[in-house]
DNA sequence: ATAGGGTTAG
């Protein structure tokens, strides 16, 4: 017999065809016969094998550490007889898929399902949410559509779950349709949870207004917004630069709903004012959170604050952020060094990054690839390319590997002092490594040929990466007409220059300035001047550099009459 | 049980 909320359950799932894959694939991985397992012997010579009655058992399954002993307690629990109760094989579950091996969670529930072990909602939300942190959403369908058959019946943390890994996975048009889907066919009630969850998605693609009205509509139908929901959005308007309206949220989140803020709520605010320098307002809001008795600045906020400085290139007010920190008992981690690190690198002052670096070990942190990115990044600066080359080096002798970053910076820093071969034989060593060079990379290695004059690899690398995403980077296409011009190539700068209308793309500020520059160059000032002239109908007024470029292209050719013409206007 | 910040680096 099929109740009338499985049937509409049946016809979900049909609709939803696309989601589910045939059968959940347990990867090799999950296999307890891993390195996982190799102190298996140590726990057979103890008496875990022997049956020791229900007390020890409750007490060690609540405290599995290890994924041995989940397993060892799996193996004991499947053959007592009877059987323990469903509950203790889900807190099993619950605390292997908290240790994050999800896919040995996932290989005991299956286990379960086909040792007869009965298996409940609950189990199949943990294993749906297994599959879902492994980015394999699919599979969770396909989980949901074999408990179907076994007559479970998913609820509003089944479908919160889904609509995570959806998001997660920046399926974002499945999310909404699977959200909407719940509604329409009365699947279950979105709860607090299921909002916040498709809020936050659309806040991740950027549709601040529509998570917004979402908001509002779940309010309307009855479920009340919480703090969470509030500070998803005010984090995201943050993260947009939409800094008054992320106020005006939180001032209707206090005075309308009467829901506090908290620290959360306040890192976010203050990390988007810092975003812009907006300092008074930075210590007005820790002021405010000073007053308030319920909050104090914790350890992120320290940390967006000596971030912030250092990015400012205030490092004595850095320093002085992390001594206030330390006064108050909340001690620092490797992410506030890491940017004090950076804070030192991007003054070029070398010696002290170094002598930091050198003392995080005597307070106990382990400098992480971030750290080793910044000194690598220093040191290419400052043109210590011998140093960074060691540092880079280091990375790997301590265990880390270096990351796309790693070598991009490397990759820089050898092209600036013209090392073009090592940096040849880097990248190919990246490649070996199984690293995917970014857009970021890709900016470098062009921006590096050009200023070594290699017009042909500039060229032929441009071509061979065709029609990807990497093509339709204005930032790339900045870097090849400045790199061109520079390389005396004009002819292949405008080319491109024209090319960009072909291809869609909107100039920036930036592009129309090194055309302007290269036209310059070239003694092309009508040209030159055409395209100044240009920029402001095209909706892209010209900043001060594209302004001085062009002053100093009619000062060059001597033509002071322009250049007065240009100064009066 | 399911949700919010931080994530610092090219």
């Amino acid at each position: 017999m099929m109740t009338r909320s499985s049937s509409r359950l049946h016809s979900f799932i049909k609709l939803n065809c696309n989601f589910i894959t045939n059968s959940v694939r347990i990867p090799l991985s999950s296999s307890r016969f891993t390195p996982h397992s190799t102190s298996l012997p140590s726990l057979l010579h103890s008496n875990s094998f022997a049956y020791n009655g229900d007390r020890p058992l409750l007490s060690r399954y609540q405290k599995v550490t290890k994924l041995d002993d989940a397993f060892n307690l799996f193996d004991e629990m499947i053959q007592r007889k009877p059987l323990p109760s469903l509950i203790k094989f889900n807190q099993l579950l619950n605390a292997v898929a908290k240790m994050k091996h999800f896919s040995s969670c996932l290989h005991l529930f299956k286990q379960m399902c086909v040792t007869g072990v009965p298996v409940s909602e609950y189990s199949m939300n943990i294993a749906i949410r297994c599959c879902c942190q492994m980015s394999r959403t699919n599979d969770g369908f396909a989980l949901l559509g074999c408990c179907f058959r076994r007559a479970l019946v998913p609820d509003v943390f089944t479908f919160s779950t889904l609509l995570d890994g959806l998001i997660c996975e920046d399926r974002i048009i499945e999310a909404e349709r699977l959200f909407k889907k719940l509604i329409k066919h009365r699947l279950c009630e979105p709860n607090v949870v299921t909002y916040n969850t498709m809020i936050k998605g659309l806040c991740k693609f950027g549709n601040n207004d529509i998570a917004i009205g979402l908001l509002r509509l779940m309010d309307e139908r009855g479920c009340k917004p919480n703090t969470v929901v509030y500070n998803t959005v005010i984090d995201s308007l943050c993260k947009d630069k939409m800094i008054e309206d992320a106020f005006k949220l939180c001032n209707e989140m206090v005075f309308a709903k009467g829901i506090q803020p908290d620290v959360i709520t306040y890192n976010s605010l203050i990390h988007g004012l810092c975003n812009l320098c907006r300092w008074d307002e930075v210590s007005k809001l820790l002021k405010e959170m000073e007053e308030d008795v319920r909050i104090s600045p914790d350890l992120q906020t320290f940390n967006i604050l000596v971030d912030a400085f250092c990015k400012e290139g205030m490092v004595d007010e850095a320093e002085a952020v992390i001594d206030i920190m330390v006064e108050r008992g909340v001690v620092p981690n490797i992410v506030t060094y890491n940017s004090l690190i950076d804070g030192y690198c991007l003054r070029g002052e070398m010696t002290k990054a170094r002598s930091l670096f050198d003392s995080l070990t005597s307070k106990g942190l382990v400098p992480n690839v971030v750290t080793y990115n910044s000194l690598l990044n220093g040191y290419c600066k400052s043109l210590k390319i011998e140093e960074a080359m060691h540092m880079f080096h280091e990375i790997t002798r301590k265990g880390l590997k270096p990351d796309i970053v790693s070598y991009s910076t490397m990759l820089q820093g050898l092209f600036r002092v013209g090392r073009c071969g090592e940096a040849r034989k880097l990248f190919d060593e990246m490649r070996s490594q199984g690293l995917i060079p970014d857009e970021c990379t890709y900016r470098i290695i062009l921006d590096g040929l050009c200023n070594n004059h290699q017009v042909e690899d500039v060229l032929s690398l441009f071509h061979l990466v065709g029609d990807s995403k990497l093509n339709y980077d204005i930032q790339v296409y900045n870097i090849l007409i400045d790199g061109m011009s520079k390389c005396g190539k004009l002819d292949i700068a405008r080319d491109l220059f024209q090319y960009l209308t072909v291809k869609g793309l909107q100039p920036n500020v930036r592009t129309y300035t090194v055309m302007v520059s290269g036209l310059c160059g070239e003694g092309l000032l009508k040209e030159a001047n055409h395209l100044f002239r240009k920029m402001g109908e095209s909706g892209c007024p010209p900043d001060g550099v594209t302004y001085n470029v062009l002053l100093q292209g009619y000062l060059k050719k001597q033509n002071y009459d322009d250049v007065k013409m240009l100064l009066q206007c």
